[in-house]
RNA sequence: GCGAGGGUGGCUGAGCCAGGCCAAAAGCGGCGGGCUUAAGACCCGCUUCCGUAGGGAUCCCUGGGUUCGAAUCCCAGCCCUCGCACCA
């Protein structure tokens, strides 16, 4: 009976999708009784590429979870969908039509897809199609995930958008929704918004919104408005350096305009005023002219009413921003530097018509103080940093620094009056928000570097209507967090990053103008998007599978309200089907289980209490989250575009799924990252296929016992006196394994319960086998009881080697056994104690042995005399305090005679007692270590090749050339060798 | 910066929450031995240093502290990883 896991698990496969082994249908019509179901769900995936091992770990720690439940009696339900809403496969498709050479590597070299087949890539539906069908279900299948696969469907179904419908009209009208403004990347080229997939250039470029400084041109000349002062905007990311500003620049070469911006008369580069256009504000562009036109003007500054200079500068960018730049030389290394290098160049300076020694005559201004920097901190930067120039690839890091320090611990002077030594960090937004307020200032959103899409246009920031879910809603957030207080979150320490998120998380926009998904229902421009059509869906798996015999016009508001809401909910006659549905709904919400990524706390799973805590009753919020670590792949990250991926399909082929699922839940636990070393997969292989002959063997010397009839009946308990010693212990292990194993499982510890159920009794058997004789009918019926308890603990992990192995030796399955139950009978702390002390005992002698390097002859133990012993029946009753001991000891007329060497004794067995618990000390209490260690002479004998004697220490007929005896101290024998 | 996690023997990685059976699990690697015609598989032992008697010394990022006792608790410092959004 060799292993071979391919055929194995092939049979299996078989077995379950004929069987419909794993589809989970509700057993009884109680109603809703959670103690009896289980309902665990994943992110489902999104087919957007294929599935590599990474992948496998997140769905497998649920199947493993899934598995224990059912074996515990529960009724599971372990369902999956795909999520394919959004941009991303639409996203993929048109770079396969393009024929975009990394996008073909990914498809056919890391994926393997055939020429023949990526034509049936080319539509949305049909990429997906693929992924989902020779990717993730194949490799789910493979890997033996006990899936009710009934329940599949994809969110591009219109049974489910019917059903994603109801929940955002529910939404609206509880409302939860909102229309706004919304800035979005926005490409000027296509005229239309654009995601980060569809960027050339600057996909990881955030924009930034720039408070714009509203500087004023007194008596502008140039004025035909009427409407007051010309403003000069100036954009910057600091707002409280206005009171720092010294003057400013423009780029003589780019071109202004005058323009009308919401009424006032702005001026701005012709760039910044399509961008202000595109950012509501109603702009009505006028004269354009030469930047030079500027240079010498004089603006004042809004909140300190000061003159400045515009200075020429060829380092303005006229596309960033509003192309009009203010300088805090005092805090701004580069505009120091600037400031220094405009000074040098008087001829420039006279050339546009400046007095080169007005601009000589500025001074930094410092606005605020900086630990570590002196009173103009930027000068203190660059010339601390030896930096002269503006070109210096250090001015970089140094800028970095000066602005990380002056924001977290820069305190403002008294000037700024109320927030006058307040830190920079506390106060910048109030501040900008204050002036804002009273018109000094204003606001544009920007990118800080160029972002190019792909269609070519430079991409800017442009407002957009978009619906917003209203997540800032404080009665909302308060719901939220009392879903978070009620549910298990695991590990425990991830439930702050919850109530985390949910304080910070602001409205968040949750349309957009295209990709698959469901229509807005009330405007069929826009598309839910992806992270907000994906949090409720748990219910949908509960009816998903009956769905479709309700035909799509049916699934109306009404129906899904009579289905979640009950027939009261709605007006009339409720619909029979819906209600029919319920029963079903009820019956397995809530989620028992969700089991996710560490890094979806942030969003998704947020969303999907948020959702719950509005549309959900508390009965029916999510019981439990389990947050799942990261896969690596020989120690790096995984990455399908550099194909460093490994597939699952490839992996079972390699080493077999049971292999495969052993190494992804053992090597570390669910929320740790972990990592796919192909050695250590082979190790894995190697332990299994071990496990297996082992097995294997004992199973056929089972049956081999059976048919020769020789009266061992290998089924039934042997009497208790057949059982030895050694055969004690090891049940008694498995107890105390059975009960590890059982915590850990519930707390989905997959490392901790595997380990213990594998490798941890492994460990037990090495021993027991070196110490016992295997053939003797009670070893085997023992070896036979403690395979089968450990076919069922590690049928979760192991599904097919253990269902085949469990099948062989009862007939059943182990997946159909029950889990196992501790058995208190078995335990025994002092027999395992009893044991602790022989293993003890051969390891002294094997330390000796090895030291003095002789070979055995005879082999003496002396066990601790009786009044030895009465020393240490003194010390568990006294405690540990040595001086009380002796106190205790001394009353004693026999034991006082003995003096120093009781004290020794008595040193001796207090630091004995400190190491061991109040069960093993009450264990040791019981405990006749002679006899202990008499029943283990033939195994010392065995082992050692020797002739073993046991005496105690006061034995009148004691054999003790050595004056060893002596020396015994009780629990730690004399031992005498020779 | 904010939030989270972490630094353990050649490597991976437990232990730390509940201090003492911890020179510190397990796997991998290495060394020696057994079995074998041989290789593989399997089994046993060793794998910080010293030691011809079960012992001792040093050790869990660094430095302090608490304690009879610290890998584990406390304080300070150094270093590393991940997330920080409108993207799935």
């Amino acid at each position: 009976m060799d292993y071979n896991p391919q055929e194995l698990e092939a049979d299996w496969r078989e077995r379950w999708a004929d069987d419909g082994r794993y589809e989970a249908d509700p057993t009884t019509t109680t109603g809703p009784d959670d103690s009896e179901t289980t309902f665990i769900t994943v992110p489902y995936p999104y087919p957007s590429g294929g599935m590599h091992i990474g992948h496998a770990r997140t769905y497998t720690v649920p199947d493993v979870y899934a598995r224990y439940r059912r074996q515990q009696g529960d009724d599971v339900l372990f369902p999956m969908a795909w999520h394919v809403t959004g941009t991303p496969i639409i996203g993929a498709v048109e770079r396969l039509e393009k024929r975009e050479p990394k996008q073909l590597s990914v498809l056919q070299d890391t994926y393997n897809v055939s020429d023949a087949v990526l034509k049936d890539l080319e539509t949305p539906m049909g990429y997906a199609r693929h992924f989902i069908e020779e990717h993730y279900k194949s490799g789910m299948q493979s890997l033996g995930l006990s899936i009710d696969w009934r329940r599949e469907f994809t969110t591009n179904d219109e049974r489910y958008s019917k059903f994603i419908t109801w929940q955002y009209e529910t939404l609206r009208e509880r409302g939860r929704l909102e229309k706004g403004l919304h800035p979005v990347k926005y490409c000027t080229e296509q005229e239309n918004p654009v995601t980060t997939h569809d960027l050339l250039e600057g996909e990881d470029v955030e924009y930034q919104e720039y408070t714009l400084i509203k500087f004023t041109q007194a008596g502008s000349d140039s004025a035909d408005s009427d409407s007051g002062d010309t403003v000069i905007p100036m954009a910057t990311l600091r707002p409280e350096t206005v009171r720092g500003v010294t003057n400013a620049y423009v780029d003589p070469e780019a071109t202004y305009v005058e323009a009308s911006v919401d009424g006032e008369t702005w001026i701005i580069s012709v760039e910044a005023a399509e961008k202000l256009e595109l950012q509501d504000h109603a702009v009505d562009r006028d004269a354009a002219f030469s930047g030079e036109n500027l240079v010498g003007e004089r603006v004042t500054n809004p909140v300190t009413g000061d003159e400045i200079l515009i200075l020429p500068a060829a380092f303005v960018d006229s596309d960033s921003a509003t192309g009009v730049v203010m300088s805090v030389p005092a805090h701004s290394p580069d505009d120091y530097l600037a400031l220094q290098e405009a000074k040098t160049d008087r001829e420039r300076l006279r050339e546009f018509g400046i007095d080169p020694d007005e601009v000589d005559a500025i001074e930094p201004i410092a606005i605020l103080d900086v630990e570590g920097y002196g009173e103009i901190p930027a000068k203190d930067a660059v010339e601390s940093a030896g930096i002269t120039d503006s070109t210096d690839p250090d001015l970089k890091a140094v800028t970095q620094s000066l602005y990380n320090a002056e924001f977290h611990t820069g305190r403002l002077h008294d000037e700024y009056g109320e927030y006058a030594g307040e830190v920079i960090e506390d106060v910048r937004e109030e501040l900008a928000a204050a002036y804002r307020e009273e018109g000094a200032f204003g606001a544009m959103y920007d990118f800080p570097e160029p972002v190019i899409s792909r269609a070519g246009g430079k991409v800017v920031v442009a407002y957009q209507d978009t619906w917003f879910l209203t997540y800032n809603d404080e009665d909302w957030k308060q719901a939220a967090k009392r879903v978070v207080e009620t549910m298990d979150t695991t590990p425990e320490n991830t439930r702050g990053e919850y109530t985390h998120t949910i304080d910070w998380l602001n409205e968040w926009p949750c349309i957009r103008n295209y990709g698959l998904g469901t229509r807005l229902p009330w405007d069929d421009d826009f598309v839910i998007e992806p992270l907000s059509d994906s949090t409720i869906y748990m219910a949908y798996y509960t009816i998903a599978h009956r769905l479709g015999d309700v035909p799509v016009d049916d699934l109306d508001r009404d129906f899904f309200d009579a289905l979640f809401y009950g027939s009261e909910a709605v007006d009339g006659e409720a619909d029979e089907r819906a209600l029919d549905l319920r029963a079903e709904w009820q019956y397995w919400y809530p989620v028992s289980q969700r089991f996710s990524a560490n890094d979806l706390i942030s969003n998704h799973l947020t969303f999907y209490l948020f959702h719950h805590a509005e549309l959900f009753d508390e009965a029916e919020w999510p019981e439990g989250i389990t947050i799942m670590g990261m896969g690596l792949l020989e120690g790096e990250k995984m990455s399908s575009s550099k194909g460093h991926v490994v597939l699952p399909g490839k992996a079972i082929a390699d080493y077999g799924a049971d292999t495969v699922r052993f190494f992804l839940l053992n090597s570390a636990e669910p929320w740790q990252d972990y990592d796919w070393r192909d050695e250590q997969v082979a190790g894995v292989e190697k332990q299994l296929r071990r496990f297996w002959n082992r097995s294997a063997e004992l199973i056929e010397a089972g049956e081999r016992s059976e048919d020769g009839g020789d009266g061992t009946a290998a089924e039934s308990d042997p009497t208790p006196e057949a059982l030895e010693h050694i055969d004690r212990w090891l049940l008694s292990k498995l107890q105390t394994t059975i009960e590890t194993v059982t915590d850990a499982l519930e707390n989905a510890e997959t490392r901790t319960a595997s380990q213990a159920a594998f490798y941890g009794f492994e460990e037990h058997l090495k021993w027991y086998r070196r110490r016992t004789e295997l053939d003797r009918p009670a070893a085997q019926w023992t070896l036979r009881h403690i395979l089968e308890t450990r076919l069922r603990l590690l049928a979760p992990f192991t599904p097919f080697l253990t269902n085949e192995l469990h099948e062989q030796l009862t007939g059943t399955p182990a997946e159909d056994a029950p889990w196992p139950a501790v058995d208190a009978e078995r335990i025994s702390r002092r027999t395992e104690t009893e044991e602790r002390q022989i293993e003890r005992l051969t390891d002294d002698i094997q330390d000796i042995l090895s030291v003095t390097e002789q070979d055995p002859e005879t082999i003496r133990i002396y066990v601790a005399a009786d009044w030895k012993r009465e020393v240490f029946e003194t010390v568990r009753d006294t405690g540990t305090d040595v001086g009380q001991v002796m106190g205790e000891v001394m009353q004693n007329p026999a034991l006082r005679e003995r003096g120093n060497e009781v004290n020794q004794l008595v040193q001796d067995l207090v630091e004995l007692v400190r190491g061991v618990d109040d069960d093993t000390l009450d264990a040791m209490a019981k405990i006749d270590e002679r006899s202990t260690y008499e029943t283990a002479a033939a195994f010392l004998e065995r082992e050692f090749d020797a002739t073993v004697e046991c005496y105690a220490e006061d034995d009148a007929n004691i054999d003790d050339p050595a004056d060893r005896a002596r020396k015994a101290v009780p629990f730690r024998p004399a031992i005498h060798i020779e």
